[in-house]
RNA sequence: CGCGGGGUAGAGCAGUUCGGUAGCUCGUCGGGCUCAUAACCCGGAGGUCAUGUGGUUCAAAUCCCAUCCCCGCAA
């Protein structure tokens, strides 16, 4: 079955490279094209077409898929199968109506539950204990198409989106493989996905990112997790000074003394923050031009004085 | 040449504006106190202050010049 690939970050490789380890006779790969990225704006390539070209994969970088142009490459590719993972772009239906046994795509969650851009964010940040991968033919809808199989998979209490990431894209992989097979011997059986439970996962925002201590310490350790190690969440020190948090810890739930925010002095130099119903340590942090560090070291060098607060009087930077 | 922060003991920082041979909080090592300790007390080791064998100066971590490296933003 000739197999076309659609894909752009580090999520879509573990998949990219199930096929080729499967033996599958994956033609091409269509990626992003470089763009400046970083420092001194460098152009940088998207993850899967450095590893594509690793592994000897034609690549290309389309501009747009709706010219004549990607018509001719579709043409000249003819896949049987398109297979979609973290593209970043929609596909027009010229595209998906193309192959023969259409558009597969790997989706990072349960659907219905968060279609979208940040499923593993939203569902992190939301707190819920299980995620998964769903398998699933592409419409022309925001990841509305008919399901094909899916892997719940569980979340820890401390995992954070790197965690959840690296679990799902592995599970994708495995998951995309059993839906090929199951395609190739024709007993794939797709599923209307169900109007109950629907939800969308908006794409992350720099609002999505600003703490509030008021909030309950769960919350806010959902919330540091759910956006760790990227973008990360961040507050401001008294100074105005942009602090984010890279890792967290839930560290007691009794109701504090302090106001939200505050920093709670601690014998053993824990960096300690009340919030709306108990305390949270801030194990990790990264402070505004400097790397990350442990949050007892920030505090050894900031020396904060008693009764400071995290997150207060916004100081528009 | 997108914007900005920074390179000072193992760690996080101060000192640089107003030049005068280095300090804080920890860690570490040794000793003491204590039923005990992440507590306390005493003492010690550890730094060519990123590099240039650069410039200015009686004197530079501190001023000037060049280079290398790290990081945040933005994208």
């Amino acid at each position: 079955m000739r197999i076309l690939f659609m894909g752009s970050p580090d999520f879509a490789i573990p998949s990219l490279s199930a096929l080729l380890d499967a033996g599958e006779n994956v033609v091409g790969v269509v990626t992003q094209t470089d763009k400046p990225k970083g420092r001194g704006y460098v152009l940088t390539p998207p993850p899967v077409k450095v590893f594509a070209q690793e592994r000897g994969i034609p690549v290309w970088q389309p501009r747009t898929l709706r010219d004549e142009q990607f018509d001719a490459l579709l043409k000249q590719l003819d896949p049987e199968l398109i297979v979609v993972v973290a593209f970043g772009k929609i596909l027009p239906a010229s595209v998906l109506s193309y192959p023969r046994f259409g558009c597969i795509n790997v989706h990072g969650s349960l659907l219905p539950k968060y279609r979208g851009a940040a499923p593993m964010q939203r569902c992190l940040i939301d707190g819920c204990a299980e995620t998964g991968v769903t398998t699933m033919f592409m419409d022309e809808g925001l990841d509305t198409g008919d399901m094909l199989l899916s892997q719940a998979v569980p979340i820890g209490p401390d995992d954070n989106f790197e965690d959840i990431h690296d679990s799902l894209a592995a599970a994708g992989a495995d998951l995309l493989i059993r839906t090929v097979q199951s395609l190739k011997a024709g007993t794939l059986v797709r599923h209307k996905q169900p109007e109950e439970g629907v939800s969308y996962a908006a794409k992350i925002e720099s609002a999505d990112c600003l703490l509030d201590f008021s909030w309950p310490v769960q919350r806010v350790h959902d919330r540091i997790r759910g956006l760790s190690p990227f973008p990360l969440a961040f507050t401001r020190t008294p100074d105005g000074k942009l602090l984010k948090a890279v890792r967290s810890s839930v560290y007691s739930k009794d109701t504090p003394t302090r106001g939200p925010g505050e920093i709670v002095p601690s014998q053993d130099g824990r960096f300690l923050v009340c919030c709306g119903d108990g305390v949270l340590e801030l194990v990790t942090v990264l402070p505004e031009g400097k790397g990350r560090m442990p949050g007892k070291d920030y505090l050894r060098g900031r020396k904060f004085p008693e009764g400071s607060r995290l997150g207060a009087g916004e100081q528009n930077g």
